[in-house]
DNA sequence: ACATTAAGTGATT
DNA sequence: AATCACTTAATGT
């Protein structure tokens, strides 16, 4: 039985009915891969607590990050993917620790005609997702790597709600497709503007960092 | 004390 | 901006 209590704003009670009816509510631990690339989708994630990233596995074995699917969201590619069954495109990984809602694929059909919540909903995500595809590309098209690492790290203090931020310069490396030894120059640089400061595998972002930066 | 892993840096392409 | 080669610093055993 799952607990919908923190669904109640935003789903319509008979889709709360059948949510604790259905969905099965399981916990992960961090670096539980959920989802292999080439797997067919038999569920789809709605996440209550914790973070779930899901990225592309490259053919040279490098991985590039699609997106984090955080609390109170769920996967928009698995919803592309479970329409027709196709095999997945993708890897979703826990990041961290969570709580993890699962709906078999095959009420997604239904759901989406008898409740409107859930079809507004899935579009949601929907569009969210493409607006952030696009402001992806954009990035990758016009803007260079030192404007994408800060982008980065803003994104990455948001979703964990702290300025202190663990990661390492490697980790970073591997998520914006590039080497260490660039990352490492360009935090280098951004702490002599006193933007932040570097420690081992912790990065410490300085009000002068979100100052006069624009909100979105 | 030693090994391992993370980070810093000059030189080269 | 990427890669190599090397150094230095932090952490684990």
């Amino acid at each position: 039985m799952a607990d919908t209590t923190l669904l109640s704003g935003i789903f319509e009670p008979g889709l709360l009915h059948e949510l604790e009816a259905h969905a099965l509510k399981k916990t992960f631990e961090e670096g539980t891969v959920l989802l292999h690339a080439g797997q067919s989708v038999t569920h789809i994630p709605l996440i209550l607590s914790g973070v779930v990233k899901i990225f592309r596995t490259e053919p040279d074995g490098r991985e590039l990050l699609l997106y984090y699917v955080n609390p109170l969201e769920s996967c928009a590619m698995t919803f592309t993917c479970c329409m027709q069954e196709v095999p997945s495109e993708i890897t979703a990984i826990v990041e961290e620790r969570a709580e993890v809602l699962l709906i078999p694929i095959d009420l997604m059909d239904q759901w989406i005609m008898k409740f409107r919540s859930w079809k507004s909903f899935v579009m949601k995500t929907m569009r969210y997702r493409f607006n952030e595809m696009l402001r992806t590309i954009d990035q990758l098209a016009f803007q260079r790597l030192d404007e994408r690492l800060i982008v980065y790290l803003g994104e990455k203090s948001r979703t964990s709600g702290s300025a202190l931020l663990h990661v390492s310069h490697e980790q970073i490396a591997a998520e914006l497709a590039t080497s260490r030894v660039v990352i490492s120059r360009l935090l280098k640089k951004l702490e002599q503007e006193g933007l932040l400061l570097l420690y081992r595998n912790e990065i410490k972002l300085l009000s002068t960092f979100f100052d006069d930066r624009d909100p979105v």
